[in-house]
DNA sequence: ATATAGAACGAAAACGGTTTCGTGTTAATA
DNA sequence: TATTAACACGAAACCGTTTTCGTTCTATAT
């Protein structure tokens, strides 16, 4: 076990000072070239990297980004964590994930503990506890230390930081209107409760949608359930009472369970409903019919995100402007609805 | 914007040494009671938090493990990470994750960037590149300067290390069992080149069920793809060539395209023909008919890869004994076969 | 009154770098 | 020959902790 090497290695071994190692590995011009050559090729021979805490510490920079996030177990975040790592990397940061698990306290102990020197900066997006509790005195103290934060699709306007979403509510319009285009008139949204802050806005578009259409919007039609597992009982419920010939879910596991219960019905997709659900990932792609989505953009929103971060940490501080990007849902238009 | 307060800050302000500070807040016996509470109640009120950096050069403990996986796009390895932070977090770990996309440069780039003292030890799973070169020194330079490594699923025995995994060669050996005992004759195999260590041990357990029960090995029924990705005119090829009553694939996405395929065909699962697939994810339970899979437990494996590694870490380094879990696959029963 | 022990605290080294500011030597210039 | 500038290098401070080893002072024992 030959253990890492440090510049006062080289300096004893050398007889020189570490300030002329530092120098001669840096190319300083202070060092004549011999003594550069020799400390250079003493160091490729061992092997010397710097160590990156000690370089942390004087630069009081650690080139990690910390990512929290309710959890990984999501085609979107994942994707998001792939953006976010691409551009990361690029720029010579690391990527330390978090998860909060959908809960508020797990989201304070982790961002307490990256915020004590571990991260130059935060990229998250908030538990669903966080958006119900509505406290967001964690990212307050964050950002009063001057750590730059980016918040990234469940946001809050609760706190003044650089933010990316997608238009959730033009999203669920566009949606909405694909199928009314189609000739649906009883369109039905499966969705999560109105305090995670996506769920409101794709109700929103939902809502914009029909109105526009001179539809009538028919509560019935609106199954918000409480949770984000799926609940069985009340979908299964649902389609048993309401009579529906279009299906907006909020997520791809909300549409393929209500597609199954369907075709268990005996109905056809699309031909007697259609489905569109959000997120394009692999259940949209291999479900049976293939899903129709409104794409999030998750690895763009993670690069974007990413970028917007590193901008602040490596900008001289100047001023405090803010930004709030918002990206163009796109649908993806595949065999649970016409063409 | 008031920026975080140092031991310094704290000894300047009641005027006393740096040392009695600290000494203060660690509750030392040197210190009085008078001292110590004036400046724990000093401390509490800034609230005042020790700077990791700081404290990981003293220690040379980062308290941070490095996670290198080839993509972060799949259910399975979502669901370790998830049992790596679990475990992590508890013991007050922080998970930095790498992804190597598959690719063996970036598999090193990654590993030296971490390996420069930012973690204290690395799980990982070798990029099917990686395993393809059989160049395995980037691991082998690791594991000379000390520092643990924890191998899991796509692993070598080129390094010493510990190492988790589960018994694929039995995972398929099972499920070729099942599908021999349901009756069928002509069981198909959809994997990828013998390169990737799960693969090939997959292919060992598909051979010997078969050679048990005296089915004739058609390597015609062998369909190896040369990429991960769904290649979809071999698949179709393979299907349009080969009459098969049964499917073993060794993930989840070659086996809800291939159901599709056979599907479009007008065939019926599982009566004409059963699937059987790895991994069990979300299209697995999603999918129409749900999969019937070998179950993986990643979450656990996860779990099993950090309480080894941060066994070794925290060990005081006695003796180097490595030792390799075998983790028991599970058949996951669904639609896609008889019961 | 003197030696001694313990209490309470501070100085300084150490972790591994970077960087500023000397300083000694040499060579060029006046 | 004296002055000066350039060159090549080293000392030391600094980042924020922890920890060892004094040191000072007081109180007790002799």
């Amino acid at each position: 076990m030959k253990a890492k090497i440090t510049l006062k290695d080289i300096a004893r071994e050398l007889e020189v000072s570490i300030s002329t190692v530092s120098k001669a590995l840096k190319n300083s011009e202070e060092i004549s070239r011999d003594t550069k050559e020799k400390i250079q090729a003493f160091a490729k021979l061992y092997n010397y990297k710097p160590n990156n805490i000690a370089i942390s510490l004087k630069n009081k920079r650690t080139k990690n980004i910390g990512v929290v996030i309710p959890a990984i177990v999501h085609h979107f975040f994942t994707t998001v964590i792939r953006g976010i790592e691409k551009y990361a990397n690029a720029k010579g940061y690391n990527v330390i994930v978090c998860l909060s698990e959908e809960s508020f306290d797990k989201e304070v102990i982790n961002m307490e503990m990256l915020a004590n020197g571990s991260i130059d900066g935060f990229i998250m997006s908030l538990s669903s506890e966080t958006q119900q509790k509505e406290d967001y005195n964690h990212l307050k103290e964050v950002t009063e230390q001057g750590i730059p934060v980016v918040l990234f699709d469940r946001i809050t306007n609760e706190i003044d930081c650089d933010k990316v979403v997608i238009d959730d509510q033009l999203g669920a319009y566009m949606a909405t209107k694909k199928l009314i285009e189609q000739g649906r008139k009883k369109i039905a949204l499966i969705t999560t409760d109105d305090y995670l802050s996506v769920s409101k806005a794709r109700t929103e578009g939902y809502r914009k949608a029909l109105l526009e259409s001179e539809l009538e919007i028919n509560e019935a039609r609106i199954l918000k359930l409480s949770t984000m597992e799926v609940d069985e009982k009340s979908i299964r419920n649902f389609f048993n009472t309401q009579e529906v010939d279009a299906v907006l879910c909020v997520n791809e596991i909300f549409t393929v369970f209500s597609m199954r219960l369907v075709q268990e019905k005996g109905l056809s997709i699309p031909k007697d409903i259609s489905f569109i659900g959000f997120t394009d990932g692999l259940l949209s792609k291999y479900a049976n019919p293939s899903l129709t989505v409104v794409a999030q953009h998750g690895e763009k929103m993670g690069e974007i995100s990413a970028q917007m971060l590193i901008d602040k940490v490596e900008s001289d501080d100047g001023e405090e402007r803010f930004q709030t990007k918002i990206l163009e849902p796109t649908l993806v238009i595949r065999d649970s609805t016409f063409n």
